[in-house]
DNA sequence: TGCTAAACCGAGTGAATCACTCGGAATTCC
DNA sequence: GGAATTCCGAGTGATTCACTCGGTTTAGCA
């Protein structure tokens, strides 16, 4: 029940991106070491979210990645269920065949409820809140100077 | 963010307490029959379960185990918490040292946000929520034949 | 036109965690 | 005293995690 690197390092990125949104596009180096992320594995998470038409990329030099949408219109839960593998608490929810005799019904319903409660927090979040959360931040840590 | 069998064998288990909850105290083997859990597994998830004090146990023949407060008293997120090591979805939750680069802080509001709901979830259902589900489901079944 | 900065791609790897199993000791009922 | 049961600690194979590495392709810029 715990979140896995990806799912934290990919918020942590997409958070870069939205607090970058008018820098042209971001190379993966310059996104690593502001997260402090390594820089292999953030290439690797970040194909998947592009695969997901999460972000786009220009190659070449001068070439990074920027959001595909803008930073309203993209959700934690569209990130998390990209990199966490969809959020699936349990397979039987997915797969009727994978509820053998593990899930009886209640379970399941117990399953359902959780998940959906999930899923409704998680798209109740935006990139956009998060970048507010931290304009927020800033502004209260100026104040206290 | 899968739940691991733990929690989910744990759900099973309780959930079967709760349904056996006047038949005495149930064994390892009968609870592990019924909900096909492999047996030695069970018997590891249950310990903590005890040392949580959500079962009571009486040793020797006949023995076995009860619910340690009524079906309505403990709730899905007193066993989640139990048996997946806190539900915590990020260790900077607890813990000021481990949130170290990783975790900046508009990322941390966000678990904290995320993490909030979840409890409130869980802790909103209770085994007796899910007894009830299946007499329901139990219902409704008779009716259709 | 060639250099350099970048994305793209596939494979590999050590460590940790998961999902169990096993064997035996202690306790209690009949 | 024997059977049923909880209690306890250790061990293990498979899988997943969290990365790394090496190389290829693409594109801007001098």
């Amino acid at each position: 029940m715990k979140l896995s690197t990806r799912g934290r390092y990919g918020i942590s990125a997409m958070y870069d991106l939205a607090l970058n949104v008018d820098g042209g596009p971001q190379p993966i180096k310059a996104i690593a070491e502001r997260e402090s992320i390594p820089e292999a594995y953030l290439e690797q998470l970040i194909a998947v979210l592009k695969k997901e038409k999460l972000v786009t990329s220009t190659r070449g030099a001068q070439g990074g990645y920027m959001l595909a949408r803008k930073p309203e219109e993209i959700t934690v839960g569209d990130v998390l269920r990209a990199l966490e593998g969809g959020l699936n608490l349990v397979d039987c929810l997915l797969d009727v065949e994978a509820c053998g005799k593990v899930c009886d019904c209640p379970s399941r319903i117990l399953w359902f409820k959780i998940q959906d409660g999930l899923n409704k927090i998680v798209d109740g979040i935006t990139l956009q809140d998060m970048a507010n959360d931290y304009k927020r931040l800033k502004a209260q840590e100026d104040n206290d100077q």
